[in-house]
RNA sequence: GGACGGGUGGGUGAGUGGCUAAAACCAGCAGACUGUAAAUCUGCCGCUCCUUGCGGGCUACGGAGGUUCGAAUCCUCCCCCGUCCA
């Protein structure tokens, strides 16, 4: 079997330690997992973010089916190659852009059709045609088309779409039965149900009867506040299977993330590292600094004296200022370097501290230093 | 010496009688960013006072006078800059 989960530790707080297995590689979890949207994380080369330690990667249908088309993705060997990644790639559905790109979309039970943002073309894309694009793209991690709405819904527009949401993950388990290979790809359904608990437990309980090999929670983090979006996660893992690897969906600021895991969280994505970055908003171990503030600019100390990555080993605060106001290239490579690098290290002190099953103390160690 | 053109807030630069503390952009200062339409977006950006309000006072469009109820805008003189002619 190519694909496998292993659960190799609990944490007194329900944080789950464990191991994905992929024909690209094993991922330790709880693993963030960087966003590359068009086939590149902005700003750094797939050598940078191999010696990260990034096990996995995010991708997104939508964009890579509108530009350069999944078609020539697959011609020129699959996604793997074409972007030369030899570890393991998770694509997104486009279930976010239905979100994101609701001013060019409309929704029937049949799929979405949407006003292509580069071009103004009519796109139209269902839980087949997702899945077809992503059996072309050859991501070792498929997502079914799903429905995501704001926040706050009410529970009657949040119902239509868990239940559309629902019924498309069926539609795409069958295609991918047809037409896709277990041996190389994994297909994830996905939970939604807004903010409200019930619909959320209804829902993934109903999910779970469609027997995914692991199962996202999505539609979160889109409005609402922090501890109703762990109330939600709470409300769907309760009715995930144990054994199964849950993905929370588009999350999270570092002490969020510590939240997420406790509640046996195993993966997660995100821009925020990568977007703050080129924006100069740099995650540390003593909160955020935004590095273009006029009180760095003669601040001859790294950026965070307790990190270990190649930018604060070497580069002052005054010169990493100097790059973001100037606009330099430089800056955007630096400070996304240094920002996925204290998420990746985050993850791995979250894992160790499940490990030695002291999790609780890590987070509030954490939240402290970091509020 | 003469003829034109021009001098606006830190910079570039609109404005040619009241709606103008003065567009826009840049610089500066601060904030936001959560499955990426984002190297983006938002706010502030003369000084000052308080009862912090689409509040009051003061200063401001090269300088000094003047016209007018009202001037960055019109008139006079002066200073400076650019181009051209001697």
């Amino acid at each position: 079997m190519p694909f496998r989960f292993e659960v190799l530790a609990t944490d007194p707080t329900g944080a789950r330690l464990g191991r994905l297995t992929t024909p690209h590689g094993t991922i330790d979890t709880p693993a963030f997992m960087p966003v590359g949207t068009a086939a590149t994380v902005k700003g750094q080369t797939q050598a940078d973010l191999e010696d990260l330690g990034v096990q996995i990667l995010l991708s997104n249908t939508y964009h890579l089916f509108l530009r350069p088309g999944h078609v020539l993705i697959r011609e020129l060997g699959g996604l793997h190659q074409f972007m030369s990644w030899p570890r393991a790639i998770l694509t997104d559905s486009g279930g976010y852009q239905v979100f994101s790109l609701s001013a060019l979309r409309k929704i029937t039970d049949e799929g979405v059709k949407f006003r292509s943002h580069l071009d103004g073309s009519e796109q139209f894309l269902s839980p087949e045609k997702a899945l077809e694009i992503q059996i072309a793209l050859g991501s070792d991690i498929c997502m079914v088309l799903d429905e995501c709405i704001e926040a706050p819904s009410t529970e009657p527009c949040a119902r239509q779409a868990a239940e559309r949401t629902l019924a498309w993950a069926r539609r795409s388990r069958d295609y991918f039965e047809q037409h896709g290979d277990s041996d190389r790809q994994m297909v994830f359904g996905i939970v939604q149900g807004g903010t409200h608990a019930d619909l959320r437990r209804e829902n993934a309980a109903a999910l779970v009867e469609l027997k995914f090999p692991g199962y996202a929670i999505g539609g979160l983090a889109v409005g609402e506040s922090h501890s109703v979006t762990c109330e939600m996660t709470q409300a769907a893992a309760s009715a995930l299977p144990v054994e199964k690897p849950r993905y929370l969906m588009g999350v999270g600021k570092p002490e969020q993330i510590v939240d997420y895991v406790a509640l046996g969280i195993d993966m997660m994505d995100c821009v925020l590292p990568t977007r703050s970055a080129r924006h100069g908003c740099l995650f540390t171990s003593q909160g955020r600094v935004l590095i273009r503030n006029a009180q760095y600019a003669r601040d001859p100390r790294p950026l965070d004296e307790n990190c270990g990555c190649a930018v604060c080993r070497r580069y002052s605060r005054a010169y990493l200022r100097h790059l973001y106001s100037t606009g330099e290239f430089l800056s955007v490579i630096l400070n996304t370097h240094h920002n996925l690098y204290f998420y990746l290290d985050t993850m791995r002190k979250i894992r160790e501290a499940i490990r030695f099953g002291n999790l609780k103390r890590f987070r509030s160690d954490l939240q402290e230093r970091l509020k």
